[in-house]
DNA sequence: GTATATTCTGAAAAGCTTTTCATTTCAATC
DNA sequence: GATTGAAATGAAAAGCTTTTCAGAATATAC
């Protein structure tokens, strides 16, 4: 749509140096003659030049991009994730190619062979259910860092809360409210985090000797409409419950309306508690009690660990540790 | 962290033709014998040979890639846009940089900047509050559509519902409900859709005959905090009401909350309207009447737009149009 | 079997920058 | 003023692909 494009030979010739010259300049690689830099700088703004960031990372091997391979955008946890992600590359020269992998390994795989295409720096996985096979190939091509995900003997690399614990905890802070009957609501089969949540769940249970129930179990799939048919579920099988935990707020939103629609009144009949802390249920009536993940963080500490990473600089992982949110969804039981 | 990347000379080498008839194999840009063409796709295969795509864009002149200009990632209409842009670049060969403009002018011309550096082939802005000056110089640029705001004489190149009528339907709505004292919870200032939002809310009043009491309309930004606040001015103020439009989901649930605290009901004693239809409106309680808008689909439409803007065929926009969702938050009054 | 048209193919250039290596410049030293 | 060393600079190569152009191979027509 323009004639033709200025390049760093335009410059060159107008400040009467090399291009290697006006490249110094550019990256401040070497220093040049205070003399020359100036009229470098003066042809630069007068043409209004900016480098070819293809042609640079063509010939430095270094892309400047970063790819993020994200679960089905739209989600509110992973798109804080990713939020902060991208907060965190701002003023490191990076960009970040953002691609979804919509939970499909053949989908992942295929996206992560564009990125590597485009010659990334870096990745970054939120989620995701590639095999760890496949993920251990990837460790070793380029510089990688998972968040919302764990991986065996991979510890360094991954930002995670302890789901296991955090679903230990909401559950455990129920039972120390009274309730005995806990129903639990999934997320999504095969999604890590959803099954560590289970887990915690079910071994908060066994440790205050509760017997788990499987009729009080539901597999949701994230989504609020679930948290509606597991209270259809439960209901439906007539095993009784006095709080049910939701595997994410969304789900605990559904079982809300559910009870709602049913005239079981949330706390009084039945306690609910979320995960995640979305910014919603702060203002949900009645507001939700939830574990709350610090999603946006998580994401600035991933990019950060991926420069240091990228730069061979020693990277340390912060701690991230969920925590409770007590509202008023949730209350003692006789 | 690999010896030597595969090129496409290792390819031409081991197949025993030119660099050129590789390429050509790749592109399928001519044909090429068919003994040779297998050739080069076994050598391909078994060396496991990608294009490297920042070579392929600095010769070709097409990297691509677009660029995606969001604003404040998190925020649950963009991130659907966005979405829906992602995903209708699926299978077309181009990627997506996404940046965050955070709805500031001078960041939003910054990270503009490094995606045209990275030779972007097209661009989608959504939102934003970069000027129609700088719009109008980018435009000749690059090819660009927008989402989520307008431009006068470059309609033909925005995609957006139109946010006045909607605001006029769902305030008309409420009028015909009974409604006479309707508050207002206005978009963050400077937003064009929450601009085009408050004015049809104005007209649907005036063309009722009904006088626009302005303590009965808040500044808002977007964020349920501001609905709660809303309440708050709104009831301080004096002024009764028996509505309100909130010009997006989440002030409405500000304001739900907000009523709730101060056991104002809602249906019974005030309708809440909102704006969005963010997934979770449907489970609220009560459920939330507001304005749907297409959000996912107008993404999909940049996309497939842009992608013709860029081949030079003609393109054609498909008109969005709000629907008003009326749920359990609004009801007929005295 | 030659002339002509067609189809394939390869060599080389182009795209824009960074980087290496060698050279020039300049100040400092004796 | 010649010598040395450091600092600054330029020429050229390199990075990997696509594209142009010309030439080779093949097919077609007579």
């Amino acid at each position: 749509m323009q004639n033709r494009k200025v390049t760093i030979l335009d410059i060159a010739e107008r400040a009467s140096v090399s291009p290697a010259t006006v490249s110094r300049v550019i990256n401040k690689s070497v220093v040049v003659k205070e003399s020359k830099r100036k009229v470098v700088i003066e042809a630069m703004d007068e043409l209004g030049f900016r480098p070819n960031a293809l042609a640079r990372g063509l010939v430095s091997g270094r892309s400047m991009t970063l790819g993020v391979l994200t679960q089905d955008i739209g989600s509110p946890l992973y798109d804080n994730i990713a939020k902060g992600i991208i907060r965190g590359l701002e003023g490191s020269g990076y960009s970040a190619i953002l691609v979804d992998g919509l939970w499909r390994e053949n989908r992942e795989l295929e996206v992560i062979n564009t990125l590597l295409d485009r010659q990334i720096d870096g990745l970054v996985l939120i989620g995701g259910v590639i095999s760890e096979g496949e993920l251990t190939k990837l460790r070793k091509r380029i510089p990688l860092i998972l968040v919302g995900r764990e991986m065996q003997g991979w510890e360094d690399y991954c930002i995670n809360i302890d789901n296991f614990s955090a679903a230990y905890e909401a559950t455990k802070f129920l039972i120390e409210q009274g309730h005995r009957r806990i129903a639990h609501v999934k997320g999504s089969p095969n999604h890590q985090d959803a099954e560590q949540r289970f887990k915690g769940y079910a071994k908060a249970l066994e440790d205050s000797g509760i017997e788990l129930i499987p009729n009080l179990i539901f597999q949701g799939d994230f989504f609020p409409q679930s948290g509606v048919l597991a209270i259809s579920s439960f209901l439906e099988r007539g095993d009784g419950f006095s709080a049910v935990f939701a595997a994410n707020d969304m789900m605990a939103m559904g079982v809300r309306r559910a009870l709602y629609q049913r005239s079981i009144r949330c706390p009084e009949d039945v306690s609910v508690i979320g995960f995640d802390d979305q910014i919603e249920t702060a203002f949900l009536v009645p507001s939700l009690t939830t574990m709350r993940q610090p999603s946006v963080e998580m994401g600035m500490a991933a990019s950060a660990a991926l420069l240091d990473v990228i730069a061979g600089k020693p990277h340390d992982l912060p701690i991230f540790k969920a925590s409770l949110q007590v509202r008023e969804s949730t209350c003692r039981t006789g």
